[in-house]
DNA sequence: TATTGTTATACTCTATAACTATA
DNA sequence: TATAGTTATAGAGTATAACAATA
């Protein structure tokens, strides 16, 4: 079979999905909060956890994976990444001797709150276009995604 | 170290940020739309690859790759993946023989068909709380940010 | 019994280097 | 010399099973 190419090629069917320009804009902010962060040695996921773990000082490693929505397993290379930064330390639960209370050293709390502004600035650039309220609903439709997600786990089983 | 963990966690200081939101609600819509397209066989980026080659058929590898910003290696399994369901056929280029024309099967524009429907159903499972007029506004607000992204690969450098 | 942290493991997704055949 | 497809490979990111210590 012998086909010529055309010349411009479209996405105009995939463009109707919210889905697949949330992945492409995604694609976007993940490059550039990846360099936003690099100059602090952190990645996506390390400066969500710092940042929840300066929130929440003393929380259990269990409690900072189901607020990230991130695997138990996964919790645990992930920390010991913050502990080796001396950005956190990993302390004994006063109640549970099974557990770990993870603390923001002094020098994590500096470098949260210098990595928060980084990200601000970054999350600026990419919103830029959007006026302040336009920003704001934004946010508040993916919360509503991210809501409307959590019902559907049965999938269409329980809908009859 | 002892220190008594809080009760209720918060990401408070994260949700400032479009794009830690947006991880969370894309999160909720690859679960779902992957659940989707199970009983198609397709995965997501199948799935996006068979739109496109439908909808631009007889286009070269190449194309598909820029078009899905895909890296060219990826795009030969994610191919073959297609022809192996009998969705798409690899053609010989009328014009240059180092390149394949990638044309979909009757199978494939009927499969492509279905699938799509499906998707368009998960995508309004997961906008249900936003009105018609609010779900156009976040395709365009999602495409801003895309377009926000092209403009930064240099980062900063030439922002003097 | 259930839960916390952990190890080992595997699977997906994505990115880079280098080869071949053509242009 | 540049480009199209390809191979091999490596690194993230993420998920599951199973274990020891403790509740």
């Amino acid at each position: 079979m012998m086909v010529a190419a055309p010349t411009r090629i479209t996405d105009q069917s995939l463009r109707q999905f919210a889905g697949y320009t949330m992945k492409r804009a995604f694609n976007a902010i993940r490059a550039d909060v990846t360099a936003a962060l690099a100059p602090f040695e952190l990645r996506m996921v390390t400066f969500s956890a710092l940042s929840v773990i300066v929130e929440n000082p003393g929380l259990r490693q269990s409690q900072l994976a189901d607020a990230l929505l991130i695997e138990r397993p996964n919790i645990v290379a992930l920390v010991d990444e913050l502990v080796r930064h001396g950005l956190v330390e990993k302390a004994k639960s006063s109640t549970d001797r099974r557990a770990l209370s993870l603390v923001p050293t002094l020098l994590g709390v500096d470098s949260c709150a210098r990595a928060t502004a980084a990200v601000a600035a970054h999350d600026r650039r990419m919103t830029a276009a959007l006026s302040s309220t336009a920003r704001t609903e934004l946010i508040e439709m993916l919360k509503s995604i991210e809501r409307a997600g959590e019902g559907l786990q049965n999938d269409g089983v329980t809908t009859a």
